[in-house]
DNA sequence: CCCAGCTTCATAAGTTGTTATCAGGTAGAC
DNA sequence: GTCTACCTGATAACAACTTATGAAGCTGGG
């Protein structure tokens, strides 16, 4: 069976809402319609189930934020059930647990950020230590090396940096 | 200790709202304020949490309806009725949601986190991996420093040696 | 080539929700 | 008696949200 798709022409029909309306409702509730090629909308029949139930809330007086929220909410359900009336009893149980496990999920990589973290300062703090000692060392062998370069016949200078290295 | 009221005018007071707005959220919001022989509200404490609730509901863009239904729900958490089965409505308690919907931004901030770390990983590693070029480079160096110092007449290597330094 | 159907952007017009103000009243305190 | 703090109800003023309309543009089909 292949997926039923619908351009807004047709869903305003189906749905009874002028095309304006349609793309309202698309911007204040961010709504995410797939589009063709052409940027054309394209409804699928879960968008149209979407906009159903965005009808019936808003009737049932909730406003776009309200309407978003609740959206957010059973986008992610694994099976939104087809639901009819709202039912503003404690439902509860269900989505808590998925809640909480949601929670206890973003804990755990609150504590793995950190941890990373962490290591990572440690890391750069080390890192940014042997930098500093190297280049340091570094230059000053250098500056020495250009030193007995240039000043060619200092003996003692030269002395001290070979006996230095030699210490090493 | 004794249950704390509040007449409205303090109430007013602790919550920075006019006392007419106090009066106009009582109607849409449909809550029920006790009240004294002459008819003046008494706000208890509980009171005073449940406004401090709807005026942060409303902050978050809800609406009177929404608001109301999500009062609606809360009332039944403080007393735990007789809880049935998953009664799966798309609204829920929009507390709830509310609270999903924040948990679930924290978890996104807490992917940028982890992806900007991963960034920042590799920032590191390729520094690592240069000191490290660096560091044998310096090494290699010191070594071959060291077998002219050693080879001490060696007129040749110590060229060879010198104009490398110089070409670089 | 023009029409139909779509797009975006801007703006007007209509609706509704909130807040503020005013009038008329009651009751307790000084 | 007057002042203060509250009450209700009506209405005005403002703000926010929705819906409608128009302009200008793209594209495929007849």
């Amino acid at each position: 069976m292949k997926e039923q798709i619908y351009k807004i022409g047709e869903v305003s029909e189906m749905l009874s809402i002028e095309q304006h309306t349609l793309r309202y409702l698309e911007n204040s509730l961010k709504i995410k319609i797939k589009r063709d090629e052409r940027g054309d909308r394209l409804y699928t029949d879960s968008d149209i189930d979407t906009l159903r139930l965005v009808l019936k809330l808003r009737e049932k007086g909730l406003n776009t934020t309200a309407i978003r929220l609740a959206l957010e909410n059973t986008e992610e359900e694994t099976q939104p059930p087809p639901t009819e009336t709202v039912s503003p009893g404690p439902l509860v149980t269900f989505e808590f647990v998925e809640a909480v496990s949601l929670v206890r999920q973003v804990s755990e990589q609150n504590d793995e950020i950190i941890r990373q973290n962490r290591l990572l300062e440690e890391r750069l703090k080390r890192l940014e230590e042997k930098l500093d000692r190297y280049s340091r060392e570094r230059d000053q062998n250098l500056d020495e090396l250009m030193q007995i370069l240039k000043g060619d016949g200092n003996e003692g200078k030269n002395k001290s940096w070979l006996s230095r290295l030699r210490g090493k």
